[in-house]
RNA sequence: CGAGCUAGCCGGGUUGCCGCAUGAAAUAUUUGAGGAAAGUCCGAGCAUCAAUGGGCAAGAGUGCAAGCUAACUACUUGUGAAGGCGACUUCAAGGACAGUGCAACAGAAAAAUACCGCCCAAAAGGUUUCCCCUUUCGGGUAAGGAUGGAAAGGCGAGGUAAGAGCUCACCCGCAAAUUGGCGACAAGGCGCGAUGUAAACCCCACUCGAUGCAAGAUCGGGAGCAUUUAUGCAGCCCUAGCGCUCCCCACAUCGCUUGAGCGAUAUAGCGAUAUACCGCCUAGAUAGAUGGCAACCGAACACAGAACUCGGCUUACAGACUAACUCGUGCU
RNA sequence: GCGGGAGUGACUCAGUGGUAGAGUGUCACCUUGCCAAGGUGAAAGUCGCGGGUCCGAGUCCCGUCUCCCGCU
């Protein structure tokens, strides 16, 4: 994924698409820089959760990977939603 | 009222909708992170390693006493030392006449020494009768000598050729008999006067086999050596035992949560803790589960996320509460 | 999960318990018509942080923080 995948950026995240035949798969990459185990946890629940009211509108097709920036850490559950629904409209993902 | 000190406790709760993991089980429901889950600094269980069964070496750790515990270097209560007016707090707290090393700079000298000084005797010289002065050699001495963290117990008197605990008074330190205490130790003081450093090596006493759930168990295939002896298998030895070595595939199931478990009460104990009885079941994932949107409570804002499991230690921490005690001030 | 190592001037590193050093770089002066090279001199250190042992700690001991590496 790291290296083929098409890669789409936000503000505080990064989006890597990449085409699959085993359907729609996400995968979600926090690494240590953004802080400790409390913090990461927290902002992959928040990536789960921005993700699930569009999983039926993304294209199938793919395999996904979403890379949070160290600055992500501090931003609240609106910001998340609004940037992970920006970086799928961007990549052109979104079928609806 | 102010300042302090010690111990303990909490560190969110309730409701609705959507969502995640898990159990029972079949559409509705059970349970779901911490006081430190953290650091991995100690101690155990459990598992494997030739039985790690007995002994040795090497290495590592600990170092006041009694108790407590499954165990411990932890903990409790004491002893001693240090700090604080005090409540109280802190301490790796054995041994320096078993041995070795080190003590920079300074200083005569750093563990036993005579450089200067002081004193005695002899010789030579000056003077020349002596006294006195200078030099050399031999001996005595630790009173004085700008140092240093530390200088051979301190200070005064006697004493002496000069001096010296050599003797004496007062003080300092070590300390035998005896007494008290289970003990560490305390009181006591015959006698004695020893540099410091063991958190330098070390000595003495005691303890420890190694590796860790990524341990390991079950399930498959292949190669080499050996052919029931021997070789080989542990740091070494003894006894017992065993065919040995290597590679590939796979990550499924088990280990995986009921345990030296948690809570209440009573009894024993100053306490750590123990005993009895009653009640409870309280995460178990495997890319790794607790979140989102709202409402209310007075505020919900700290440090922070289980990964085999327990007992401690250490470190981080917004705020809230309870009790005992100490010091100061004012009033009665 | 288990184990090991490092932290010293701006940078790279030395450093037997006894005044913290070297090279590169920086600054000033000399040299040159100017620059470079060369020469002379100077400044720059909470020895990661907090305690302890010691007369005295960068060094020894304990705790802690950050970074790196290995097993897997």
């Amino acid at each position: 994924m790291f290296r083929k995948g098409e890669r789409t950026g936000a503000p505080d995240l990064t989006l890597l698409s990449a085409r699959s035949r085993e359907g729609l798969k996400i995968g979600l990459s926090v690494s240590k820089k953004v802080g400790g185990a409390v913090v990461r946890n927290r902002v992959k629940r928040l990536l789960r959760e921005a993700i699930r009211p569009l999983e039926d509108s993304i294209f199938k097709g793919c395999m996904y990977v979403i890379v949070a920036h160290p600055s992500l850490a501090d931003k609240p559950y609106c910001e998340v939603c609004r940037q992970v629904r920006l970086v799928f409209e961007r990549a052109g993902r979104l079928t609806c």
